[in-house]
DNA sequence: TGGGTTGTTCGTAC
DNA sequence: CGTACGAACAACCC
């Protein structure tokens, strides 16, 4: 699920189907070894409050009120909210359950526990000490030139570098490398000026273009690379093949031919 | 069976 | 300090 525009969809769900309704309860899941949830204290400054209103930073969620507290979430590799109403059970994996007023409940799953779920006071506050960069839906054009200006790791560990920009991973930085025909492993700060302007480009569509369709891989062209993100299988843009390498501790896909 | 995964953190090294 | 790398965390999938 998780990156800027999954987190993104994850928060819109959040301010349709959990805002203004007063929290009875909140209780840990089954099997929360591990895993990192809010404590007893922590939960219970949640009950008897409303979210009402939710923010993202990043690949970071959170809900609360101009008064607090917040709740953040991060969803890890595979985490996810639900919405429902009970008494439907709530889904497998479920870590933590929140209790609206009414039949409504909020379920964060996390079958691979990589994710987490705090109770903080203030997100602005949170996203400082977390040292997270700005978001990249939200960073200006003349920061992003300055800050991949002077970096010199591969452009691809660059952007899914929390701390310079929050929100890219391993799947749409290999998309957005894919848009601008650069390869992941050329370091940032060789790029031309202009060249870096058209990254940012690339990744200000391309994130707008999956948040309009709330991360719904299915409604993208079929000559995204999402679509098509084997090894060995035919690039949709040129005669080239897609291939991997290690680059930033992660799996790069990207095509041999038009990204050099 | 072994290896891979839309993420982060930590220790280590240069 | 900035950067790079492997391992660890855990569970599922092929």
């Amino acid at each position: 699920m998780p990156e800027l525009p999954e987190n993104e969809a994850q928060r819109r769900l959040l301010e349709r189907e959990c805002l203004n309704r007063t929290i009875e309860s909140v209780e840990l899941g089954d099997d929360t070894s591990y895993i990192e949830l809010p404590g007893d204290n922590e939960r219970k400054r949640l009950v008897g409050r409303q979210f009402t209103e939710t923010r993202r930073h990043g690949k970071n969620v959170f809900a609360g009120s101009k008064t607090g507290p917040w709740m953040t979430v991060h969803l890890g590799m595979t985490g996810q909210l639900i919405p429902f109403d009970e008494p439907a059970d709530p889904p497998d994996y479920t870590k933590l359950l929140i209790r609206f007023e009414g039949n409504r409940a909020l379920a964060f799953r996390c079958p691979r526990k990589l994710g987490h779920v705090r109770v903080i006071d203030d997100p602005d506050e949170y996203i400082a000490k977390e040292g997270l960069g700005p978001d990249a839906l939200a960073i200006d054009r003349d920061t992003f030139l300055e800050t991949f200006g002077k970096t010199k790791s591969a452009i691809k560990a660059a952007l899914m570098s929390q701390e310079k920009l929050a929100g890219i991973g391993n799947l749409w930085s290999d998309e957005i490398l894919f848009e601008t025909g650069l390869n992941p492993q050329c370091r940032a700060n060789e790029l031309s000026k202009d060249t870096l302007g058209e990254l940012y480009d690339a990744m200000q569509s391309i994130l707008e273009t999956v948040v309009s369709k709330d991360a719904d891989y299915e409604k993208l062209p079929d000559d995204w690379l999402v679509r098509g993100r084997d090894e060995g299988s035919d690039c949709p843009r040129c005669d080239g093949t897609i291939v991997t390498a290690k680059v930033g501790g992660r799996t790069a896909y990207f095509c041999d031919k038009h990204q050099e």
